[in-house]
DNA sequence: TAATTATATCAATGCCTATTGATATAGTAT
DNA sequence: ATACTATATCAATAGGCATTGATATAATTA
């Protein structure tokens, strides 16, 4: 018999949720950026100027990461602000926990 | 001044290591297969038949996690068998938590 | 209005890697 | 030795995505 984890709907469809999320944070610059914003909210320019990062590059980072939920955005003068979305963190970092904890001291 | 953890060496090495851990972690077929041996370890076989998976495909998965030391190996007659390296998984889950745990209730 | 600053978008490129098909290796059984 | 089974390797392909350069948008200031 299959092993749950690769049958039960459930079970796959966290899966799929999880690794769609590592894929997001997967990524060297991203997860820099989320290091950045737990500090604290900060503007798009602080943030390629912390990475020495391109400000487009940047840019498109922080899409994916607010595409998928990780962060938000707010208008603030010229400077866009963002932040870091600690409940949607929190959700995923659960999910991944079932795949990482229990593997006991 | 920029944050620690664009600076400080040991912050970045250790956020390096982090991002190498989850590329490998960040595949379906792969966290499904650290899955399976979780609940037990397995010979190829029964891994790729459980996934629907292509047996050169499995086998090339489990030589990425295999190098990576997340997995283990020991022939068995014809078998292979694949067993997870618990010590393995949870020095990078702890290091992966420090980026993702501290996100409060 | 014009110029400047901050951010986002777009098109093109290149790299990495999952996937596939074919084949090799190695252990086992007849 | 031959056939069979289990696994690994190799070469080629394809798809995704990070990166880059150029440009657009939008807010602010002079």
């Amino acid at each position: 018999m299959k092993p749950k984890c690769c049958v039960d709907k459930k079970s796959v469809a966290n899966l799929s949720q999880t690794v769609e999320f590592l894929k997001i944070i997967s990524e060297e610059n991203r997860l820099k950026i989320l290091c950045l914003l737990r500090e604290k909210e900060k503007c798009v320019c602080d943030i390629w100027q912390y990475l020495d990062l391109a400000q487009n590059l940047t840019s498109h980072h922080l899409k994916v990461l607010k595409d998928f939920g990780l962060v938000s955005s707010r208008q603030e003068g010229l400077k866009v602000i963002y932040s870091i979305n600690k409940k949607v963190i929190k959700k995923y970092s659960k999910l991944l926990n079932n795949y990482l904890n229990s593997y006991g001291e």
